[in-house]
DNA sequence: GGTCGGGGCGCG
DNA sequence: AAAGCGCGCCCCGACC
């Protein structure tokens, strides 16, 4: 069944029950505890839930202790709608934004004395006829099971993006200032703006003695550029790969410099202040934000967290992370997709490079280069010959993404496997790459290599995509085979329970208005690792879990293949040993 | 005073 | 060894 609901102001909320095709089935009801109403019905039977935003009206599920099985996004329903139907932009939404929870800030704002009475009713409606809309359009796709699938796993993927949030990615502080400490030198009592901690501080007046004493801001590659040609260096840019094979004493100080600038700058002891608490680090993920489908984050950077500093993350006391990463997946993700079938049953194997080696010499690292270049429309180097042979062993799978490149450069749109739909190509690359009416005009000098960049970019799309697709259902899967396993007291489910009935913990002090999740659940998600954070007893089924919901993800992705897509996964407590 | 593009680099 | 794809965030410096 599925309920749409509008959520008022003070945790009420409007609900009208739906049809299978989105009509309304009664009338509307009014509650004054949405969160009481939700277990009522997840306690009831399967529901799905159908709301203007997931991101507006969650989290306050989730503060009040309420999670849900099943949802549909309408937000994100449109935007993948939109895509397909080649609208530029996002959700130009019609619907008044919910009015709970975007933002505890701007309801306090708010006086209730002088605000009109939201009118809720209209706001349900909308969103009924929205939805209803959106389950015509869905099922007048091409492959309306397929994007129907997408639209149910993109919804799912706001469930899990808002309940990692809530959860947090567990974070000792302790471990990251000592990481820091090592590297830069113990925190300074109070950083002046622009001031360096030690290591910096001394390794900045080194360079401007390698420099003869110029006075040099090592944050600047102008000033650096300009420096080391008054030393009669030349360089073109101050980047890593350029600075290494520089004949001049400042260059390998600037490299150590800026690897620790950066550490300093964007995840130093501000990030860490800014962004950890009670243990946890927050950090907002924004599904669908990357035009591919994978995800993008807000805020701390979650997606980018230097390898180094996973030995921050920790595990609480007596549990574990269990850490699964997809092996080699987009490249599987091809041979699915092209229904090559010597492709495809090299792809049944635990190392696919490797059980594509035999093809390039026996080389395994030739095999890598060829896929790659092929996914990412490389050429240089010795990229061009292997890729010949790639062309000439694996036909489909070359064609595949050649067809994907040649679509994007002649300015059409690709599809996920899913379909997902890429950006068409904006005025501008139009007005570049179209060849004009009038055979005394010259065509644009930078057309060739916009419409070759525009071919890599859809080359790409598709395998990024459909892998996305893979990981988006996988997630769903995963959370939802979470929820069912048993917690040792006989409860079932991730649930949210306050940290006043956890006992206490060493690593993290209970803070006031922290919540702890009580069972399983997903604690950070990057494009084709999930990390799950479990009491150390369930670690088994979780790891099977794990396993099942990859099979899952692979038979409702790409059907019948004999493409496998494993799962490594290791069980650890702290994330940096992990791999 | 703020905004914005580029350079550079972290992740997949 | 490097490059081909997708992002977010930092700093700088030009600009309004």
């Amino acid at each position: 069944m599925r309920v749409a609901v509008a959520a008022g102001a003070g945790g009420s909320a409007l609900l009208c029950e739906l049809r299978e095709d989105g009509s309304p089935r009664d009338g509307l009801v009014h509650v004054n505890d949405l969160s009481t109403a939700v277990a009522d019905y997840e306690l009831a039977g399967p529901v799905r839930w159908v709301w203007a935003s997931g991101v507006g009206l969650y989290p306050s599920l989730l503060q009040a202790g309420q999670r849900v099985a099943r949802c549909h996004d309408v937000e994100l329903a449109e935007r993948l709608l939109l895509g397909r139907d080649g609208q530029v932009g996002g959700f130009a939404s019609s619907l008044p934004p919910d009015r709970a929870a975007r933002g505890t800030a701007q309801e306090t704002l708010f006086d209730p004395a002088d605000a009109a009475p939201p009118d809720l009713t209209g706001t349900l409606d909308a969103l009924i006829a929205a939805h209803a809309d959106q389950l015509r359009r869905i099922a007048a796709d091409d492959h309306p099971a397929r994007f129907g699938m997408l639209v149910a796993a993109e919804s799912a993927g706001g469930l899990v993006a808002a309940e990692m949030s809530f959860a947090g990615l567990p974070w000792r502080t302790d471990v990251h200032d000592s990481l820091l400490a090592g590297l830069l030198g113990p925190r300074p009592p109070a950083v002046p703006a622009g001031g360096r901690p030690p290591r910096l501080a001394e390794l900045a007046a080194r360079i401007d003695e390698a420099f003869g004493g110029r006075r040099v801001n090592p944050d600047s590659p102008a000033q650096l550029i300009r420096a080391f040609a008054a030393d009669g260096v030349r360089v073109p840019s101050t980047r890593f790969s350029v600075l290494r094979d520089v004949d001049h004493p400042a260059a390998p100080l600037l490299i150590e410099y800026k690897e620790l600038a950066r550490m300093h700058a964007a995840h130093g002891w501000a990030w860490m202040d800014s962004w950890v608490s009670g243990g946890r680090f927050r950090p907002e993920y924004v599904v669908g934000g990357v035009v591919s489908g994978r995800w993008a984050s807000r805020g701390g950077g979650a997606l980018q967290i230097p390898k180094v500093l996973r030995r921050a993350v920790v595990a609480d006391p007596g549990w574990a992370l269990v850490v699964a990463d997809a092996a080699q997946l987009e490249p599987r993700v091809l041979a699915a997709l092209a229904g090559d079938r010597a492709f495809a049953e090299a792809a049944a194997s635990g190392d696919l490079y490797l059980a594509l080696a035999g093809v390039f010499g026996g080389d395994r690292a030739k095999a890598k280069i060829a896929l790659l270049s092929a996914m990412y429309g490389g050429a240089g180097g010795e990229a061009g010959q292997l890729l010949s042979v790639l062309r000439q062993r694996f036909p489909l799978a070359s064609r595949y993404v050649e067809a994907a490149a040649r679509a994007g450069q002649e300015g059409h749109v690709v599809r996920s496997v899913l379909g997902r739909t890429c950006p068409p190509p904006s005025a501008a690359w139009r007005a570049i790459t179209e060849e004009s009416g009038d055979p005394d005009s010259e065509r644009d000098p930078g057309a060739g290599a916009a419409s070759r960049a525009r071919g890599r970019f859809t080359r790409n799309f598709v395998v990024q995509a459909s892998a996305a697709d893979w990981a988006l259902v996988l997630l769903a899967g995963l959370r939802r085979r979470l929820a069912l396993i048993s917690l040792p007291d006989g409860d079932s489910g991730a649930r949210l329970t306050p940290q006043a009935s956890v006992p206490p913990q060493a690593s993290v002090p209970p803070v006031a208005g922290v919540t702890r999740m009580a069972g399983p659940h997903l604690v950070f998600f990057q494009h084709d690792e999930v990390i799950v954070h479990c009491p150390e007893s369930l670690v088994e089924p979780v790891v099977a879990a794990i396993g099942e919901a990859g099979e899952e993800a692979g038979r409702l992705v790409f059907g019948a293949t004999p493409v496998r897509f494993p799962l490594t996964t290791a069980v650890v407590s702290c994330y940096g040993d992990a791999k």
